[in-house]
DNA sequence: TCGAAGATTGAAACCAGTTTCAACAAATTG
DNA sequence: CAATTTGTTGAAACTGGTTTCAATCTTCGA
């Protein structure tokens, strides 16, 4: 009933306003504003105050009436665009995930998170998350070849920023690991073995599995080992593929095997075991990622190691510079290293 | 130049407002928002040419706008509440986060996701979400037991729908498996392989893990087995625990184990390799889950089949449900049915 | 044909912040 | 000591929608 009833404001109305806390300061909703923000020119006891008013009246400011305000919403995309399959097949995606995540909390972002199934219209989901015009950017997963639809035709402005190289990778901000290499020490550290009949089961579904191949291609012919099409095989990153190709490849009578991921490692694993064959005396294996399945294989596998929580927090720093400075920022690439990490597949290191 | 350059509207100014379709369509921004929204009391010829306005200039409602005038944001956050170790290892936070986020994404809502590692303070994520002011309502997985802090106590008013049994589950909505019927259908159907000295590795951390336990002793009991503490071990849903408590059963020569999930049944079923034995020749085995592991294991393995993704559908439309209805609706849990699924590593089936 | 009920419409208030700009005070300079 | 410059502050405009309410226009029944 009073009019003046200040004394019961944490009791009375639903929600605090910054209007009602600049009335309690006895200062402007501006002043408040500036404390919230933390900009200059407020004098330290008004500061005080202010923080002070905010502190008892457990004020908390309303985000979305800042979104609109500041045309800034923190909130940013994380677009997954694969099949269902991998995404629950291979520990990559779930790994990368949290990196995103964990670098989005670090900064204050918070991270949407999409799964755009190729299988149904990817585009559709794509073109409603423009359409929400909700985000400060995207950060995208990169797409399988001949994917059609790019988002940046479709919001020009929107700050992108890709993960793995995408199949249009002019004028994209990307982070990559550097795959050509990965080919390059696995299969060298197999020829450095000994080995001289080397297969490859690789993909050529995206960018990554075809610059692996590149990289295993290269270690041949710089050690004057010829390419011999006939152990090359392409799966699709998931388990049954890597076992399948593994029997493809068996006719042929490899020495040795890169494979271009753990998950297909284990399926490749699986095939030589109901061949009677093992790993390493029969076939040696070295596999990619370095993902916990390559660990916990039997053998455990040499495998190339992978920075995937690095990946994604480049991504973000990278997609927060992008929006910090609206849009304007030359097109980079981040190309991270990788390193061979040596366990028991490879048969360089003595089982225990 | 011109001030009535209307014709050039698809260029001039960064943005088409609402105000800027109401002008052109020669109607008020009211009228503007009823087509919209598919509101009634708009005449048909107003509507339409109010329709081709939009159509004509592309224009996007902000969805922060509305947010903001409408007190709604369609967004609604996922929150695992986990050790990091957790959902890298196993599949099961993938695949609920698939069923979590295609659920959203067909009802019109964004899904926000957050990884609150248990290591880490996972309270400040959790206040800090619920101080963003963002969202329309949560679902979070059940915290591990021992967890102190409720978000309810924090926001009450925050529509909330836990999946799992959260450890305080008075007056909460959630969503969860039928885990004692999950126990209590994979040891029945070993009982009835005629097993005896029958095993289990379970889980005490959470509710989950505790109801497979207890629906492994109900069949034990209604069959007239008696409990031995020493054929139970606990272990945390990593492939490394079901490796170890595996080693730490096979002293008392178990002759069938439920294993509470598929991931340390992989474990499981590396200790029994190590010591020489077989699945199910020499220990017959069942698990829980029925993720992607389980068709790829060696033996395929028997287990418990839990519908992961109308777990996270339903969790979602109870949530849209307690949004729509401001929060008043009466605390009420679901249940879902399991069912078993018999492959090779129980030994009812011949392998081919 | 008149009055009442119902449909259509727009002006204005509202959501809760940020930002601009003018006014004034205090400090510095010539 | 006057003239600038610099610092502090609040009023008001602004972000782009939704919603209320009163005014006007139709339609229909008596």
């Amino acid at each position: 009933m009073s009019e003046t009833g200040f004394s019961t404001l944490d009791v009375m109305s639903g929600r605090i306003t910054i209007q009602r806390v600049a009335e309690l300061a006895d200062v402007s909703k501006a002043t408040v504003s500036r404390v919230l923000n933390g900009y200059p020119h407020v004098r330290p006891e008004v500061r005080e105050k202010v923080q002070r008013v905010i502190r008892e009246t457990g004020y908390q400011p309303n985000n979305i009436a800042r979104m609109l305000a500041s045309d800034r919403s923190s909130i940013i995309g994380f677009v997954i665009s694969s099949s269902a399959q991998m995404v629950f097949h291979d520990p990559y995606f779930p790994a990368l995930t949290e990196a995103v995540s964990d670098a989005a909390g670090d900064r204050g972002l918070i991270m949407a998170l999409f799964m755009s199934h190729a299988d149904g219209q990817g585009h559709r989901t794509v073109n409603s998350i423009l359409a929400a015009g909700l985000f400060d950017g995207l950060i995208l997963t990169a797409d399988a070849k001949g994917a059609s639809i790019f988002p940046q035709q479709l919001a020009p402005d929107m700050p992108i920023v890709f993960i793995g190289r995408p199949s249009q990778a002019d004028g994209m901000h990307y982070v990559d690991v550097d795959n050509i290499q990965g080919g390059y020490l696995a299969t060298s550290h197999l020829i450095d073995l000994g080995h001289r009949r080397i297969a490859t089961i690789g993909s050529n579904r995206n960018a990554s599995g075809e610059d692996r191949v590149t990289g295993y291609r290269r270690a041949l012919s710089q050690r004057g080992l010829a390419f011999d099409e006939r152990l090359v095989a392409f799966g699709d990153y998931s388990l049954e593929s890597g076992y399948a190709s593994m029997q493809a490849l068996l006719p042929y009578k490899p020495e040795a095997v890169f494979v271009a991921s753990d998950t297909m490692a284990l399926g490749a694993l699986r095939a030589l075991r109901e061949a009677g064959l093992r790993a390493p005396d029969d076939i040696a294996l070295v596999s990619h990622d370095d993902l916990p399945p390559a660990v916990q294989a039997d053998p455990p596998l040499t495998t190339v190691q992978q920075p995937i929580a690095r990946t994604g927090q480049l991504a973000v720093e990278k997609l927060e510079r992008i929006i910090a400075q609206g849009g304007a920022v030359r097109a980079e690439k981040t190309i991270l290293p990788v390193k061979l990490v040596v366990r028991e597949s490879c048969g360089a290191v003595q089982s225990i």
